[in-house]
DNA sequence: TGTTCGCGCCATGTTACTTCA
DNA sequence: TTTGAAGTAACATGGCGCGAA
C-alpha cells in the first residue's frame, strides 16, 4: 500500500480506518463555531490503523511530544553563530512589536474584535512577552527599516535566512513544541525575537498538519477505491456462487468457505444435517466453519492499503 | 476545599508580503 | 513587465491548563 504510518505518526497525525475509535485525549472542547467543534473532535480521536471497528478518523497522535520535558535537546543541537555580521546582514528590520504599531504594519483593516484584542490580548500579550530577557534580543535584532527611517509604514516583511530557516528546521524535528527556554535560547541563537520564534513553531505546525492532512485524504481515497474494488469482486463472487447453488447438488449448495471435509473419511460435508445428506450418519463429522469470512482491508494481504 | 482570576501556550483562521513561474 | 499561485511571517481569536489568591 506504501502508506507510511510511522511517517504519520512521527508528524503528529494519526490516521484510522477500521471498526473502532480509541481516544488518545478527552474531548474537552467546547467550542461554540460547529467547524471548530468538529476539527477539534476530529483532532481528539485518533487511533492506530490497526483498529478494526467501524470507524474513520483522522486525527492527532499524541506522541508524548511534550516540549517541557525535552529542555535537554538544546544540548545536542548544532549551534550556529547566527550573530556573525555576514548573518545580520540578512536579517530584515523588525520593529518592537507592540500590538499599536501592528495594526499599522501592514495597513490592516481592524476586525470588529480588534479594539478589544488590541488591548486585551494583544499588546498585554506581546508585553508579556517581553520579558527582560526579551527586550535585551529585542535591542539586539531589532533595527529601524530603512522604510522606517524614511517615515514610511510600507515595510517589508522578514524573510527568514537559509540558516535561520535551518536551525529552526532542525530545531522542530527534535521537538514540535519549545518551552520558554528553548524559546530563549534559540531566539538568541537566531538572532530573533522569542515572538518570532514561537509564532514560526506555530505556522510549522500549522504547515505539518496541512500537509499530513492532505496525505492522508490521499490515503483515505486510495482505501475507498480499494475497498469499493474488493466489493466489486465479492459481489461478483457472489452472485457466481448463486448460480452455482443452482446448477450443483445439495451439499455443493454450501459456500466453499463452510464446506469442510473429514480427514478420515475424506467426505465433503457443511452445516447441521449435512452429513445426513451425504454419508446418512446421524452425527455428521463435518463441522461449518465458525464464522462467516468477512474480508478486511487491512488482515488481507489482497488490500491495497 | 471549591471558585475565581491572571497568565501562558496552543490551534486555527486570516491577512498581507515575497517569490517564482 | 505583469500576473496569479504558492509559500509563509505575523496577527487575531478563543480554548485550555495551571498556579495563586
Amino acid at each position: 500500500m506504501g502508506f507510511d504510518h510511522d511517517h504519520i505518526c512521527n508528524t503528529g497525525l494519526v490516521l484510522g480506518l477500521g471498526f473502532s475509535a480509541e481516544n488518545r485525549r478527552p474531548t474537552t472542547t467546547t467550542t461554540t463555531t460547529t467547524t471548530t467543534t468538529i476539527k477539534k473532535q476530529i483532532n481528539s480521536t485518533a487511533i492506530s490503523t490497526t483498529s478494526f471497528e467501524p470507524s474513520l478518523t483522522l486525527g492527532l497522535s499524541g506522541g508524548g511530544d511534550d516540549a517541557y520535558n525535552n529542555n535537554n535537546n538544546n544540548n545536542n543541537r548544532k549551534i550556529i553563530d547566527v550573530n556573525k555580521s555576514s548573518f545580520q546582514d540578512h536579517l530584515h528590520q523588525e520593529p518592537h512589536n507592540t500590538n499599536h504599531d501592528k495594526g499599522n504594519m501592514y495597513g490592516r483593516q481592524a476586525s470588529p474584535h480588534s479594539a478589544v484584542s488590541s488591548f486585551s490580548s494583544g499588546r498585554v500579550k506581546r508585553e508579556r512577552d517581553l520579558s527582560s530577557e526579551e527586550v535585551e534580543v529585542e535591542k539586539v535584532s531589532s533595527r529601524i527599516s530603512d522604510e522606517d527611517e524614511d517615515g514610511a509604514n510600507a515595510r517589508k516583511k522578514l524573510r527568514l535566512t537559509k540558516e535561520q530557516s535551518a536551525l529552526l528546521e532542525e530545531s522542530f524535528k527534535q521537538h514540535s513544541t519549545l518551552n520558554p527556554k528553548q524559546k530563549q535560547a534559540l531566539a538568541r541563537q537566531l538572532n530573533l525575537r522569542p515572538r518570532q520564534v514561537e509564532v514560526w513553531f506555530q505556522n510549522r505546525r500549522a504547515r505539518t498538519k496541512l500537509k499530513q492532512t492532505e496525505v492522508d485524504c490521499e490515503f483515505l481515497k486510495k482505501c475507498c477505491e480499494t475497498l469499493t474494488d474488493e466489493n466489486r469482486r465479492l459481489q461478483k463472487e457472489l452472485q457466481e456462487l448463486k448460480a452455482l447453488k443452482l446448477a450443483q447438488p445439495l451439499y455443493m449448495h454450501m459456500p466453499a468457505a463452510t464446506l469442510t471435509m473429514c480427514p478420515s473419511c475424506e467426505r465433503i460435508g457443511g452445516g447441521v444435517g449435512a452429513g445426513d445428506v451425504v454419508g446418512g450418519a446421524a452425527k455428521s463429522p463435518f463441522s461449518l466453519a465458525p464464522k462467516p469470512h468477512f474480508y478486511n482491508p487491512f488482515t488481507n494481504p489482497s488490500a491495497a492499503c
